[in-house]
DNA sequence: ATGCTCATGTAATGAGTTACATGATTCA
DNA sequence: TGAATCATGTAACTCATTACATGAGCAT
């Protein structure tokens, strides 16, 4: 069977750029990869702990005496890590509520669906333009370009991109359709 | 706080169209909404019968004595099925395992990258043409054409089309990325 | 002194998956 | 007669979310 919980892997990842608290991690996770991926406290925690009992992090020197909980990976938690980043993608099963809804729009007003599609299409130019500007201010750092993980932080912020503006035309092309059909 | 068992949804919305098994809805699933939408059988009998206990369903006439359990929607049902239908969309918290993986890919040897992109590309490839195939046949179907669910199961289909073609493009441009990348 | 952010955690709950159990029917 | 499919269900488990509780530190 398949491990399932993956945010030992989130949280292995952030602690392996920089030893930091669970605070932290939160943080990290609202700030910057927010786009594609969520954590909350609630479990951030109790896998901390789960991590720790396991050996993959260690409460690091310089949180001795502290009140934050600073954690930095072993080097058992680097192996398990780099394992689960070599073990090939396995598709997750789909489940889009937005695909589900719309399937059914038969059943309410057409105004309704039309309205809906164009709150989706909305929300998908509001990301597109923040996408675009963390790409801009991205592409203009030279710092970044020089990071190992440069290109591995662009992919993520150029599919948020491409799937916005696919979006965006699909809903277009949606909202036509759903008119156009009597 | 909102209600989150969509299952519940997508049974009702398969049994409004026509009264059917939970075996019939986990057959469904698979075979027409299986893109965007999966069910299995151990959560599929539990809310069927939940939702006999709130009503929002019964045992069919046509079921009695019979070995099948058939259920149809009642009024009940269908009222809460729309009032669900109604409700704006409201975007899910993004989980993907892909990106994530992606993100941390300075950590393994780049080859190991590439070949889970050109994987990734693989699928969507596959995908693309499936669609592609079911797009055709849908378009060449007059029947359903005069349906009058016609633009809202075509949308779900046109979505996987272009956020496949739209991945696709991604993929290729990653792997460039990735290799250029010293 | 009031409110905000920092910071860590626990408990309850819910959603969904997987594995298991059972028996009927159909077809080769 | 044996395998595959039809058909319904339960139990155990895991993952994740939400709500709750608590307290420190800092600014106004």
């Amino acid at each position: 069977m398949a491990i399932k919980n993956k945010t030992r892997y989130a949280i292995l990842g952030v602690i392996s750029m920089k030893p930091c608290s669970g605070y932290d991690i939160k943080k990290f996770c609202d700030k910057t990869i927010s786009h594609f991926w969520n954590e909350n406290f609630g479990h951030i925690y109790p896998v901390l702990s789960q991590l720790e009992k396991e050996g993959l992090i260690n409460l690091s020197d310089s949180s001795e005496g502290c009140k934050r909980k600073i954690y930095e990976i072993t080097d058992k938690g680097r192996k398990e890590f780099c394992e689960w980043l070599m073990q090939p993608f396995e598709p997750q099963p789909p489940r889009s509520e937005l695909l589900l809804k719309l399937s059914f729009g038969n059943y309410i007003p057409k105004e309704n669906v039309i309205e809906m599609m164009k709150e989706v299409k909305k929300i998908h130019e509001s990301k597109l333009k923040e996408y675009k500007q963390m790409e801009e201010s991205f592409l203009n750092d030279e710092n970044a370009k020089k990071h190992p993980q440069y290109a591995y932080w662009l992919a993520p912020l150029r599919y948020g991109i491409v799937a916005s503006e696919a979006a965006l035309k699909w809903c277009e092309e949606t909202i036509e359709n759903i008119i156009r059909h009597e």
